[in-house]
DNA sequence: TTGTACGCGTTATCAC
DNA sequence: GTGATAACGCGTACAA
C-alpha cells in the first residue's frame, strides 16, 4: 500500500522547501528549470495529486455543491439530479446529495450537517412537510451565512434566492384547455394538498381554463391526495365511483397510473370514453398503456440552470444582492391517453 | 450577513485563549465551570459550528463516501442510492454521488476526483464501458492507496474489496424454471452483451435451467442488446418477427416494458400467448399493463450493505486485508405477466 | 485552570 | 532562484 504522497514527502526526499515544490508544480517562472523538472518528475512518478481538503480550507471553497431533495426514487428527481451533475462535474464540482424523505426534521438535519463547510452552495426543492408548516428558518440562516441558495420546483416566496421552476399553471391550465376543447366537460383534477406550492399552481391553470371557457367548475372533481406515504388507492376508488368524468388532469406520474388502472378496470376504454393527462414525462408515462400523454417538467434541463445560477453566484465575487426566478415553459407532449 | 463565527472569534470576544475555548465546548473538566458556561452561552447565542473541513484535514477524515454509478435514471441505482444513504446520514456520513453515464473516461476522473482527500471510501457499480475494457487500474490505484471501496452489482473478480451483489444466476434459473414447469418450451432471453458480469450470470441462469429439464436451447433464441444509448426497437421488432416465442426473460426493466409493448401490438396475449418476466421490481414493472412479474434486486437492502461495509472498514482501525462477498438472495415476484 | 505550540496540507508573501 | 513564515480552523500534548 503506497499511501498519498505531500509536498512534505516530496520536500524531504529531493532536498528542498515545500514551497520550493508548491511554485516548481505550479511551473512558477521563480523555479529554475532544472529543479521544476526535477519535482515534476518526482511528483509524476510518485503520482502526487494536491489534497483537496486542504486546499478547500485555505481556499474556503470546496467545490462540493449541496443538493437537498425530498426524493430520489421519483424520476422528476432524478432527471434533474442528472441535469445537476452534468454542469457541475463540467465545472469542476462534485454532488453531494442529501435526503430529506419528505421530512422537515431531516431537511433541516442535512443542511446543518452541510452548511458547515462541506459544500458552497444549496440546490434544493422542499420537502412537502417544510411546504405544510411554511417554516423556512433553517434556509434564512443559511442564506444570511451567506451560502448561495438555488429553489427548483417545491419553492417558497418567503425566501429571498435564485429560483428554477416551471410555469405549472399555464402548463395545468394549457393540458385542461386541450381537454375541453376535445369537448370535455367533466374533468377531474387529481392533486395534492394545496400547501405544495406546484400543486396550488397547477390547480389555478385548472381552474383558469375553466373560466376562460365559461364553464361551471364541479367542486366534486378535485380529489386532493397525501403525498406522503402510500397512494390511497381505496379514495381513488370512491372518486370514480361516485363521479361521472370524462377526462382526468394528475399533477404527477404515480396518481395517473393509478388511476388509469382502476378506470381500465372498470371497462373505461382510454382515451375514447375518458381521456388522461399527467405531469412529469418520465418513463411511467412514456410506456404507461395506452402511452400517457403530459406535461414535460424538462427536470434535466431545470437541473443545469439550477447548477449555472449557483455556480455562477458562487464564483462571482461581488455580493450583489440580485436574485432571479427562472420560468421554464413546460411542453405538453401528445401520446395516446388523449385523443388524436 | 453573520459570517459563520470560529473559535478564535470567539476567544477574541471573550479574551481567552483559543485553546480554552476549544475545550470548553467540549465540555472538558480542565476548565471552570465559569468558563465553560460564558463559552457555551457565547457559542450557543452566536450558533457556532465547527468547520467540517478543518476537521476533516486534522482527522484525515471527512465522513463522505463517494458513490460511482453509472447512471440514474435507472430506478434500480436510485433505490440503491437511497439504501445507502439511509444508513450512511443514519451514522455521520454524507453520500457523494458521481454518475459515470456508462463511460470508463468519466468513471476515471470521478474517481480521482474524490480520491484525493474527499471522500472516505468508495461504493460503485462499474460502468458497461469499464466492464467491456477489462480496465480495473483506477480501482487498483485506489485500493493500494489505502482508501475502501465496496463494488456492488456490477462487480469484478479482478479487484479485491468488499462486494455485494444478488445471486443473479439464481435468479434468472428461478424465474426460466417456472416458465419451463408453466409449459412454456420456446423462452427468449433478452440480454445486454456478456461483459456485462451481471447479464452474463443471468444467461449462465437461463442456461442452466434448460440443462436440468434436458431441453435444447435454441440460441437465435438469445438476443444481446447494447446498453448504451437507445434501445435499439428495431432488433427487438425482427426478432419478434422472426422467432416464435412463448415466453421471454429480460435482464431489465426497459427491455421488458419494450417488447411487451411490442408483442401487444402483434396481437398477442399476455400471459396467455407468451409470458414475461423481467429482472428489478421497479415501478415500470409494477405499473406494467399486465403488471410484470420480476426478479426481484432489492436495491435498496443492497445500498445498505454496502455503506455498513464500508462504513465498518473506514472505522476500523486494523489493517486487516479480508474482504467478504454478500450475496443477496433474489425474490420472484408475481405478477400477471405470467400464469397465475 | 488556562495558555502555548504544533500539526494536518496547501498557498502566498516576503526575505535572503 | 530558493526558503522561511504565516495563515486557513481545529484539537491536543504539554507547559505554566
Amino acid at each position: 500500500m503506497k499511501a498519498k504522497i505531500t509536498l512534505k514527502d516530496i520536500a524531504r526526499e529531493l532536498e528542498v522547501s515545500i514551497s520550493t515544490v508548491s511554485k516548481a508544480l505550479k511551473n512558477s517562472e521563480e523555479i529554475s528549470r532544472d529543479t521544476k523538472e526535477k519535482v515534476q518528475a518526482f511528483a509524476k512518478l510518485y503520482n502526487y495529486k494536491p489534497n483537496n481538503i486542504a486546499i478547500s480550507l485555505k481556499n474556503k471553497r470546496t467545490k462540493n455543491i449541496g443538493v437537498v431533495i425530498p426524493a430520489i426514487v421519483h424520476h422528476f428527481f432524478t432527471t434533474v439530479i442528472r441535469g445537476i451533475e452534468k454542469y457541475a462535474n463540467a465545472h469542476g464540482y462534485n454532488v453531494i446529495v442529501c435526503l430529506s424523505e419528505e421530512s422537515f426534521d431531516k431537511e433541516v438535519i442535512n443542511m446543518e450537517m452541510l452548511a458547515n463547510g462541506s459544500i458552497d452552495g444549496f440546490i434544493m426543492s422542499l420537502s412537502s412537510e417544510t411546504q405544510q408548516k411554511g417554516d423556512y428558518n433553517h434556509l434564512k440562516e443559511v442564506t444570511e451565512q451567506g451560502i448561495p441558495v438555488v429553489l427548483f420546483d417545491r419553492i417558497t416566496n418567503e425566501i429571498d434566492c435564485d429560483k428554477v421552476v416551471i410555469d405549472d399553471q399555464f402548463g395545468a391550465y394549457m393540458a385542461t384547455k386541450k381537454l375541453i376543447d376535445q369537448g370535455r366537460r367533466k374533468i377531474a383534477l387529481i392533486t395534492t394538498d394545496d400547501y405544495l406550492s406546484v400543486s396550488k399552481a397547477r390547480t389555478e391553470g385548472y381552474r383558469k381554463a375553466f373560466e376562460e371557457s365559461d364553464i361551471e367548475i364541479n367542486e366534486s372533481r378535485i380529489l386532493k391526495l397525501s403525498t406522503m406515504g402510500i397512494v390511497d388507492e381505496e379514495r381513488i376508488q370512491e372518486f370514480f365511483d361516485s363521479n361521472e368524468v370524462d377526462a382526468v388532469l394528475c399533477v404527477n406520474e404515480i396518481f395517473t397510473v393509478y388511476s388509469m388502472r382502476l378506470v381500465q378496470e372498470k371497462g373505461l376504454n382510454i382515451p375514447n370514453d375518458i381521456s388522461f393527462i399527467g405531469f412529469t414525462d418520465g418513463k411511467l408515462s412514456k410506456y404507461a398503456n395506452p402511452s400517457l400523454t403530459v406535461v414535460a417538467q424538462h427536470g434535466e434541463k431545470m437541473g443545469e440552470i439550477a447548477a449555472q445560477m449557483l455556480i455562477d453566484k458562487v464564483e462571482s465575487e461581488k455580493e450583489e444582492e440580485s436574485f432571479q426566478t427562472k420560468i421554464l415553459e413546460p411542453t405538453l407532449v401528445i401520446r395516446n391517453s388523449t385523443i388524436n
